[in-house]
DNA sequence: GATCACATGTAACTAGTTACATGATTAA
DNA sequence: TTAATCATGTAACTAGTTACATGTGATC
């Protein structure tokens, strides 16, 4: 069901062909909210339209069709907005799975997981900065209209992400240089738990 | 393929059935990695088994099947770790998909969510400075090791989404407030975009 | 001896991915 | 005219969820 509500919004924000929505979802969104591929997005659409919560606004050159949200549209997705998100529908999102078990790989290992995953999140931060900057000049508010919430959560957490891995490159530093150190008193060998 | 993945590496924290495994999704892995259900845990533990990735440590009262991660399991979970992550397998995260969507709410219901969602971050951040007091504790370690890393991802994130939602609320309110003086002057509702 | 938590299993369904397939328009 | 990109579609498969089903051991 979320697939629905995540087209929806994106087609609130602006009137989008399938193709569209599938750049839209490899994008941003799908970097860290909700991720689709094209086949499933065209027979949705088309579910969507049936149901009355999209409406074709205009067919153009190569098939190519656009849909808009409609006011009962935008009702339901409200009203999955505003449920009690008592179902928890379960996360699944490998990289960070790739994070929390980044323990079990080898100190220098884990640390080159880390460098690139730090590097990884300031680039992304930076991204995200200068799309901030672009929203607040066109929307002229300080908070980037209905859009800069969503390009703020972005980066927020992208920072914390390269934060930790600096902070957690320190421990595994620190604790490396322990092991080596106790391994130059004790002339043994280290590994990690 | 995540899924046996994310089980060899509970396993190598420590041995369980698959009882124990689908408590242990639900509980801290679930809330922001990866998330599985007993039905798909079962089977999966039995593939391993048979593929040699893990094996049965002990069989208790009421069937209960202990499994170990193995060696053979631990080269494949490494090898999974540090390979290119070329398919950002798409992430599928519906809480931060509603987050995404905020903005097509009306301010006061944007501000009811951001309340709670703040709250429970700071929720769950204050139980897992806990969590990660007691390791540092438990392991004499400033790092609170392996399991430390996981814990402190896991409070940045929630840190992270509190802010958010913390700034979020104040530029709604903001902007809400510009709305009402406007409408002061004008005699004119207001509507988001 | 009833009830509850433990512990596993399977069948039917829904969601999502990969791979294949087709045709239109643009640019070289 | 050839290749690249745009644009949509579908079939076969894998992954994941929900619901149903069964039996065990502890506690009251």
């Amino acid at each position: 069901m979320a697939l629905r509500y995540a087209i929806l919004g994106l087609l609130l924000d602006r009137p989008s062909s399938g193709y569209d929505l599938a750049g839209r979802f490899a994008d941003v969104i799908g970097a860290y909210a909700w991720d689709a591929k094209h086949s499933q997005i065209y027979p949705e659409l088309r579910r969507l339209d049936q149901e009355g919560l999209v409406e074709v606004v205009d067919r153009g050159a190569r098939r190519r069709t656009t849909y808009r949200c409609t006011g009962e549209g935008l009702t339901a997705l409200r009203a999955w907005l505003m449920a009690a998100p008592t179902s928890t529908g379960g996360v699944k999102n490998e990289h960070a799975l790739r994070l929390f078990l980044l323990g079990v790989l080898e100190p220098e290992e884990a640390l080159e997981v880390l460098r690139q995953t730090e590097a990884g999140a300031r680039g992304k931060v930076q991204d995200l900065e200068a799309e901030f900057a672009a929203l607040q000049e066109r929307t002229g508010s300080a908070s980037g209209g209905p859009l800069g919430l969503t390009v703020q959560l972005g980066i927020h957490s992208f920072r914390a992400t390269a934060q930790w891995a600096r902070w957690a490159s320190e421990q595994l530093g620190a604790d490396a240089d322990l092991d080596r150190s106790r391994a130059d008193q004790c002339g043994s060998g280290s590994s990690a738990g």
